[in-house]
DNA sequence: AGCCAATCCATTGACGCCCATAATATCCCA
DNA sequence: TGGGATATTATGGGCGTCAATGGATTGGCT
């Protein structure tokens, strides 16, 4: 697998260390990066991170401003900015910075959320209710497409069905 | 054959694992796949499983958003954070994971329902009576259908309604 | 010296992998 | 066409390994 997927939530430790899920840590090393890229997700109490694929996203978002244009210093200092690099020790530990956790409003507890090629690190109620909400929106999504396209969904509300 | 079709009931084992049906498998293994993808079914207490072309599904669905808007992000985090990836061990079989299950209400017996491209895995009874809804809403139908040709037009236009 | 962080080591519970058995289904050949 | 041999499923259980977590020790830096 070469995504991240799924969502588990971990404890910190007494000294604010966190285990990053194996199956994520697999990811990270397929990609080859050293470390744990992050930086707080700009319109959520939640922490972005990756490796190299995340990086050379946030490159080419940046890079299709002109250089020098407001726009590309703006980018540039809210991601780049406020980016760290986080270790990751022997046992696949990382310890979140303070300014991570007061912008994720994370305590004791944390949740990873997959989201493809990147993840995210979220104070596990917050993500609770953030998870509803999006959800919410994709049943919305999906409502419409299958009204459009509701052929489909009638065969597979009765996929055993006969006449 | 390179379909899901058909439909059967399996035990969980006292570990929580269970087989997939074998037909199933054959179909996994041509689609090349290492292991079962699988989500909460968005709009009904069944799981939705298969491999790389439910995977696909997914990942056009998401990648029609452009990177860092907000739909994608809320996409990415309904579909993928909600996510696995299961192992099948030597012998075919999978454990689900608790939410899962949750989600489903799934204890100890699951039925694996072929849909095509991907199948799904319900609680047997609620499937029973998803299915006997279901056949009684394409009775319906036909009836009308038989009736009266006339209503074909209107029937057509709004298959999935509900009343 | 004193603090913080990087390694290193220990524990425990879950999971992956392996082998065993029973019940079917499939084949093969007289 | 039977009917026994064989392969395949579904299922159960044992055991070693690894992930998550906690704690101790070392080392650098001020």
């Amino acid at each position: 697998m070469d995504r991240f997927v799924s969502n588990t939530t971990l404890r910190l430790d007494s000294k604010g260390r966190v285990s990053i899920p194996a199956s994520f840590r697999s990811v990270l090393a397929r990609d080859g990066f050293d470390g744990l890229y992050c930086y707080p997700a700009l319109d959520r109490p939640a922490i972005d991170a990756g490796g190299n694929a995340l990086m050379s996203e946030i490159e080419a978002l940046i890079g299709r401003y002109a250089p020098f244009s407001e726009e590309r210093e703006q980018f540039a200092l809210a991601l780049y900015g406020t980016s760290e690099t986080l270790k990751i020790d022997g046992e696949g530990r990382v310890m979140l910075t303070d300014s991570l956790k007061r912008h994720a409003g994370i305590t004791d507890q944390v949740a990873f959320v997959g989201l493809g090629h990147k993840f995210q690190i979220w104070e596990p109620s917050r993500f609770q209710s953030e998870l509803a909400e999006a959800t919410q929106k994709v049943r919305a999504l999906k409502a419409q497409l299958g009204s459009s396209m509701a052929a489909r969904n009638a065969q597979v509300a009765a996929p055993g069905a006969r006449e």
